[in-house]
DNA sequence: GTCTATAGGTGGATAGAC
DNA sequence: GTCTATCCACCTATAGAC
């Protein structure tokens, strides 16, 4: 077994951010992940940032490159989460909760995961964010598989049929829920939800957090 | 028990569609389920119809009347479905067969559940449509919950919690694996989860469809 | 009912001054 | 790096002829 359940291989090559664009880019990952990628412009960000539309350009020459840049950070963000999870935790049902609770995070913080997002809006995305789309997927899959595995292996998780497969089931579940959740206005719904697929697997939660509290992101 | 669960009380009142207008909608609804409420424009719907955009305002006034009668023409057909699933079959397991089957066909003609598509870009649509957006899911949670409980009452159905909250789960996770298929172009990865959520309800098939056989609609 | 023509607005993007 | 000014494509929507 690798040392790390689903452990990146390589951080991927990038330039490092300006802190000009780190603003841009959180500005756009809201919007993102409360409208949609066709559902906000640079105008928006704009009038956010109190900047002008052209001085974006300088820093993302085009929608699509920003877009790009967001799945990238995202990705990077989430794959550092789970990196993170894996060092300290140990059993798989702990790393499964913690997992959930970055998606409670996200609900409470009254938004979709990105990619939950941009995945809807699939077919309107330009090619190169399309892929970094699967790949955030393929993280998730990849995590998840091995955490399941481990967690059957020691009799932790209980689950039937393939691990990948059941990977796949978790990770849909918590993006469907977050989806169907938002329409309601209402986070405690995705956590109701999100608790009846961890218990599920056998991994279900103690103590549960407050839902009304609200994080900053 | 009412004679059939989750009945709709009444067909809500409404005109009804001129040929024209079916023909727009039909249009309408396959982009919308593909690219999004905000990834179409009348321009798109124009140039599949050999007319002009012109010509769509006078069937649909504005883009907000073609969307919240798309929404309803949607939910009418779905709950007719359902309303099908109730008269033809008996045993809650058949029936929730029945009705992933619904989603599997969507699925297999390369779209995603209008609504689930909706949800996505709820916060940018108008207030009817969001409203009529929670009726549907209200709509599937209803029938959901009652096949759940008749389910459980005669044993035929196994799950934890209340019914109405593991409705929301299935609900879902449906929702969230056409979502994430969506990203593979894989219908058939939206198959194999969704045969996983049966099974854990003790509603697994006996043989599966197809899965390369394409449906018109 | 469908057309032409057009209005009024916003989209992403660029040139060039500062 | 950020600005003003501008371009052009596209958006939803309307007026009025046929």
């Amino acid at each position: 077994m690798s040392p790390l359940p689903g452990k990146r291989v390589q951080p991927v090559p990038q330039m490092p951010l300006t802190e000009a664009a780190k603003a841009i880019l959180d500005v756009a990952e809201e919007l993102a992940q409360t409208r949609g990628y066709n559902g906000f412009s640079y105008a928006d960000i704009a009038a956010k940032l109190g900047v002008t539309k052209a001085s974006l350009h300088y820093h993302f020459a085009s929608k699509a490159a920003l877009g790009y840049a967001l799945i990238g950070r995202y990705k990077e963000g989430f794959g550092a989460a789970l990196d993170a999870i894996d060092e300290r935790s140990a059993a798989p049902p702990e790393k499964l909760r913690r997992y959930v609770e970055l998606y409670d995070a996200v609900m409470r913080n009254d938004r979709m995961c990105l990619c939950g997002m941009l995945a809807a809006e699939y077919s309107t995305l330009p090619a190169p964010m399309q892929k970094g789309l699967k790949e955030f997927f393929h993280l998730n899959g990849r995590w998840l598989t091995a955490v399941l595995e481990e967690g059957r292996k020691t009799g932790s998780l209980v689950f039937s049929g393939p691990a990948g497969e059941r990977a796949e089931v978790l990770l849909g579940a918590l993006e469907g829920a977050m989806l169907v959740a938002r329409s309601y206005g209402d986070a405690d719904r995705f956590h109701v939800t999100a608790q009846h697929v961890l218990e599920d697997l056998g991994a279900g939660k103690k103590n549960k957090p407050d839902g009304k509290a609200k994080l900053t992101r």
